[in-house]
DNA sequence: ATGGTTGCTTAGCAA
């Protein structure tokens, strides 16, 4: 039975992360794994370490900040770098392949800092580009896997303490708005196709002993298009690989769709 | 209410 597993990981930095990547991509064998947040230039890229385990990788990356790339056994084909819409933007957040017939994306959006910052715009304004890019470039019926760290929480059981959070940076209305238009081309969550409880999260701050707390937030998620939402069978966030020293601050997301065969 | 930690780069920013 053909199974496809998708994962979303954010790793604060792939270089500094790379031995734990390596066990994980061993133990767990993705089809694909659209990562985050892997901070280093495309010539840097540690391709040949990843080759040791049998994988591969598409990549956008820049010097020191954001980075996606696409981390797969199989070759990803019609790579797409950015959104290709005219606007000037150096920062590497967003990155498209096709595997198996499925479109795949590794989404980093931006994170904000406040809600009076310049950031804060931008990340409106990102928002709206990428729901402006399905539009012109992705066929609706056709499967798609929107993955990535969102840097917003859809709702109060996403937030450890909605009070203390309510409106504020990952959290407020306009940026949910800006997520559900998003989501309203076409997407469902499918972590909460199988999970609907409260205090499940993906990121824990590495301050304030935010994950000994369990003070997190679910901010990372895997986005599926009919077709695919309907082989999902199973989701769930690998909370174990944000403990212990050497962890990224976000854990992986895995979604698993059965018999694809498209 | 503030400060706490990690990563990149090397003092300060971003998250």
């Amino acid at each position: 039975m053909a199974e496809l597993k998708i994962v979303s990981w954010n790793l604060n930095s792939i270089r500094a992360r790379i031995d734990r990547l390596l066990a994980w991509l061993d133990a767990n064998q993705p089809d694909v794994l659209c990562a985050q947040e892997t901070k280093v230039v495309d010539e840097l890229f540690p391709h040949e370490a990843l080759a040791s385990v049998g994988y591969r990788a598409a990549v956008h990356g820049q010097k020191t900040y954001n980075g996606v790339a696409l981390i797969s056994r199989e070759e990803i084909t019609d790579v797409v770098c950015g959104f290709g819409d005219g606007v000037d933007d150096p920062q590497a957040r967003f990155l498209g392949g096709t595997l198996r017939g499925v479109r795949v994306f590794s989404a980093y959006v931006p994170n904000g800092s406040s809600l009076e910052s310049e950031k804060y715009q931008y990340k409106l304004e990102w928002l709206a580009r990428l729901r402006a890019y399905l539009n012109t470039n992705e066929k609706a019926g056709t499967p798609v896997a929107l993955c990535g760290d969102w840097n917003v929480a859809p709702d109060d059981r996403d937030i450890h303490d909605p009070r203390v959070w309510e409106g504020g940076i990952l959290c407020s209305d306009k940026e949910r708005a800006a997520l559900k238009h998003i989501v309203d081309w076409g997407f469902t969550d499918t972590f909460r196709m199988h999970c609907e409880e409260a205090g499940k999260f993906s990121w824990w701050d590495y301050r304030m002993l935010g994950f000994p707390k369990n003070k997190g937030l679910r901010i990372d998620h895997i986005y599926a298009t009919e077709k695919l939402r309907a082989r999902c069978i199973e989701s769930n966030i690998d909370r174990d690989e944000r403990k212990g020293k050497g962890a990224s601050d976000h854990a992986p997301v895995v979604s698993v769709f059965d018999c694809l065969e498209i």
